[in-house]
DNA sequence: CTCGGTTTGTGAACGTTTTCACATGTTTCC
DNA sequence: GGAAACATGTGAAAACGTTCACAAACCGAG
């Protein structure tokens, strides 16, 4: 593989290339130019053109890029063109939350696994799955296939789970709980900071900081 | 004010720094280094040093950073040492975990208007906030001073609560909904896009993607 | 089949952010 | 009180990401 290096601003933005993609699509659009895509997504059509550009020539001059075809494309690229079992740690709010979030959904992410630690949990059923007792997750894990797992238990006890999923096979893991964690370098790790967008926008008030574009 | 263009990693980093800074206060610590808070976010000692200087010297050579006193130079500087009322709009899946959400509370984000549309919701009691009929945002948040808005509605409908939501003189948006929604100028908006990070784990798996540290 | 209007793909220029490297200052220890 | 260890603050260099600008390619009309 070519293993050029792409910046994550790019993966982050090929994300947003694909919900409006998607938006396209069903508004049945056939084709669509760089800067329709760029106003749909408040970036620039040099950027989307550059962005698309590391991947492929995939736009016919003068007319644009293909909705249907690209859409494809860009699922391919960032690998949600098919099925990622997802097992859940931590049925609390932000977990239920989650296991109904339509747009995980929608991308190919099926949460098949809902693991917590409290015994008035384990074993009911929770909007069609049966909560696991956290320390049957050996066999659960590799049982259901599961590749990532998301975090959503208290700050706390996180890096343990997190130890644990990692002793258990798992390359990828999505963090919900504010706090950093330790993971081997050949485990994916990405954090998701609720707060953190909060306070953005706290700073921006209170220093009237003039706002570019965000930076997706 | 002295207006100095400010990045906004380096307001993401602050974040970050808050968090490790209050982890650290209540482990006891005096002081702490460029290195000791770099290693805990995993960031390099000469970031951590370049972002606090943008703001001032608040360091001794030889010493460290004192804890408890960066603490509150960062949010002062983020803004989140004060109270912040915020509203939230859709008391659904997602909208119900965040006003459970022990971290908005812990920084400042109280959570003191709920809304939805939902005949079956409004009047009802969830989790000591009456959810309110979103037709009458209109006295309700001038009513409570409510500065932030979030936004957990359908995508569907996001446009035109955010609108509405700006009609009525609201600054600052926080948008759960997978959609770009249009605001003016002079309107601050952050996306939350939860199904961003997956996709970006995803990438990162089916492209043996070498990873960097997470760009926070 | 040519012309005018479009739009991509992409090196090169530009701007921004990160990293480096070191002078400066502080503490500790003998 | 001097030396060694430590750690900040910051210009300058390097790396990185974005925008520019234009040649190349395609479309549709006449």
């Amino acid at each position: 593989m070519a293993k050029k290096k792409i910046s994550e601003s790019t993966i982050r933005r090929l994300s947003l290339y694909y919900r409006a993609l998607s938006v396209l699509e069903k508004e049945n659009h056939q084709t669509v130019s760089s800067k329709e895509l760029a106003k749909r997504e408040k970036l620039t059509p040099a950027q989307v053109r550059k962005d698309l550009s590391f991947f492929g020539s995939f736009g016919t001059r003068g007319l644009g890029y293909p909705v249907a075809e690209l859409r494809n494309q860009v699922a391919s690229i960032l690998g949600i063109n098919r099925l990622w079992k997802v097992a859940l740690f931590g049925v609390g709010n932000i977990g239920s939350a989650l296991v109904s979030y339509k747009e995980f959904a929608r991308q190919g992410f099926r949460i098949v696994k809902l693991f917590d630690n409290d015994q008035r949990k384990i074993g009911s059923n929770h909007k069609g799955i049966i909560i696991s007792d956290v320390r049957n997750m050996n066999k659960e894990i590799a049982e259901a296939n599961v590749e990532i797992a998301v975090i959503a238990v208290p700050a706390t006890v996180a890096q343990y789970i997190v130890d644990d999923v990692v002793d258990h096979g798992i390359k990828a893991i999505l963090n919900f709980a504010p706090i950093n964690l330790k993971v081997p370098d050949d485990v994916y790790l990405r954090n998701e900071n609720m707060s953190m967008e909060l306070e953005y926008l706290s700073f921006a008030m209170v220093n009237n900081h003039t706002q570019k574009r965000p930076k997706v």
